[in-house]
DNA sequence: TGTACATCAGTGAACGCGCGTTCACTGATGTAC
DNA sequence: TGTACATCAGTGAACGCGCGTTCACTGATGTAC
């Protein structure tokens, strides 16, 4: 316990720091990303504007701080639905696409700060795509399991049933992003890809309004669309 | 031709707001749409910042303007490609999807000013969504091409070798977005969601850069995503 | 073709605003003896 | 337990900036007779 012993001032310094990101989130629901601004932050909080220099550098280390717990966020949720399974553990693909969208629709602007358009010139620190890997590891292990297994020994034709998908021949050069799962079968990482740009689809044209007024159930596109990824 | 006549005047006028419009491109696809500014705009142009209240009322005027040119210039490439056919006309859905992959890599931060993180509080006014309704209406037309009529008569149950789609039954209750084919079945309307939100799916995580650093090729991704949702 | 007038593009000054950020300072909280 | 000192949260004034937008005005361009 002696690493995580916290003094008075170090509690409140936390405190303090949750409040801004918590002020911080408000404001881009309300109005976007990029109207982010530290001295309405700090006067919704009752201080004044230089004070928030004691708890962030700047603006940019804010931003990069909201971001970095949006990942973490939505990495935790994965985790907890299908990582390594000590708990509950090892959710299947259709489990892991409603944590996506239950996540998503809690906070589609935190959503957005991820996979939305990219601000220009912004590149994510380090310790931000490590998470992003830990959330592609879960998914990749649900793929994994969601696929028959790599034959070892000469490499097997197509299943029958299954056409050939030309794009597993690159997939099977190109696998250093799949570097947590290195003896999973191209196929898997096809699933992957194929779970991750589709849901991507459906759930950013959902959160950005494009089928309000179309008169369509979101969630049942949605849940059509695992449907599909799910029974190949 | 006395419609379409032009004073001189007239003529400038237009040529200033081209120019205006295009520096205003330019300044988007440096530091994104959210940072678009009128004085830098006219500074560009060695005007004054108040120059431009001759051509645009407000900000806000151009930013609408932008966006409607953006669905026009999508518009009349998918009509170019697949629209009600005199010229080269009636594209089969790969090509429609290459025109689409084509149009977005051309301009990111276009695709992204129609399709990518809304604003808040941003309403398209009416002539933007006719737009956007004539784009759906070239879609529409190629997935009716794409797909079996259907029957007259008592409705059919699936073919054999088809699942059947839970959410047809969805689509064949709530079909006015597609207004433009009150007699399109149901597996046409499918098929338009599916290629809208797949296509946006894959091009968005592309433009937005998610892919790089990962080794693939986002020009194979995308057509193997045509081809499953070609060949379904 | 020439003159009188109306139209309109563009300027420069000004307003009020909010932004990020720095700096010197006050006062409260914690630490060492 | 009490005192002396160090740490640190927060303030208020200030800097420089760029923004959108208005206004009264100048000067060039077009129009009518």
């Amino acid at each position: 316990m002696t690493g995580t012993t916290k003094t008075p001032r170090e509690r409140y310094r936390q405190q303090v720091r949750e409040e801004v990101k918590e002020k911080a989130w408000q404001q881009i629901a309300g109005s976007g990303a990029s109207a982010l601004s530290l001295n309405a932050i700090a006067k919704q909080m009752g201080m004044s504007g230089p004070a928030l220099y004691r708890y962030f550098a700047n603006r940019d280390e804010l931003i990069t701080e909201l971001i970095r717990d949006a990942y973490r966020s939505l990495a935790d949720a994965f985790i907890a639905a299908g990582g390594p399974g000590e708990g509950a553990g090892r959710a299947g693909l259709p489990e892991l696409a409603r944590v996506l969208r239950r996540w998503a629709l809690e906070d589609p602007h935190r959503y957005f700060l991820i996979y939305g358009t990219p601000v220009p010139g912004y590149h994510a620190p380090q310790d931000i795509t490590a998470i992003s890997q830990e959330l592609l590891a879960v998914l990749l292990e649900a793929c994994a399991a969601a696929v028959p297994p790599a034959a070892p020994g000469p490499i097997p034709g197509p299943l029958p049933g299954t056409e050939p998908d030309p794009f597993d021949g690159h997939l099977a050069d190109h696998r250093e992003w799949a570097a947590s799962h290195p003896d999973a079968p191209p196929s898997a990482l096809r699933l992957a890809l194929t779970f991750w740009s589709r849901l991507h689809g459906v759930l950013s044209l959902e959160l950005a309004g494009h089928f309000t007024g179309m008169g369509l159930d979101p969630a049942l596109l949605f849940e059509a669309e695992v449907d599909r990824i799910v029974t190949r």
